[in-house]
DNA sequence: TCACTGACTTGGC
DNA sequence: CGCCAAGCCAGTG
């Protein structure tokens, strides 16, 4: 990858990331070896804005609230993306989140 | 070069 | 049930 293997691999996975399924920072970063790197997850798709390709809306916390929908110009833009490929959103958050979860790790292998 | 911050997560009080 | 502190990696000042 042009950028680095976290970044790089951060992109792929959230590229990979299925129409009306949402994926978690936690996943990701546990995917890619670091539990606790979640954050850089987090900054890693604040570096996706300018890539095309990588569905941050698709990202939420462990919650699956919303976190970067300020993100996406303040607005509910996020919640709407979402909602257009079938997720429901309910208070800034995913309605049956665990059924919409696509863990990386548990998919793709 | 050093220090701080950040779209997170977990555990402890 | 709610708040505080620690750990992770990379980028910017």
């Amino acid at each position: 990858m042009a950028q680095s293997d976290f970044f790089g691999n951060v992109y792929e996975v959230v590229r990979l990331v299925p129409p009306g399924r949402v994926t978690t920072y936690g996943a990701i970063a546990a995917y890619l070896g670091s539990q606790r790197g979640a954050r850089m997850v987090g900054w890693a798709m604040n570096n996706a804005h300018g890539q095309p390709g990588v569905p941050a809306h698709r990202v939420v916390n462990r919650n699956g609230l919303l976190t970067g929908k300020n993100f996406f110009g303040g607005g509910s833009v996020m919640q709407e993306l979402l909602e257009a490929e079938g997720i429901k959103i309910k208070d800034d958050q995913v309605v049956a989140f665990r059924e919409c979860f696509w863990d990386p790790g548990a998919e793709l292998l």
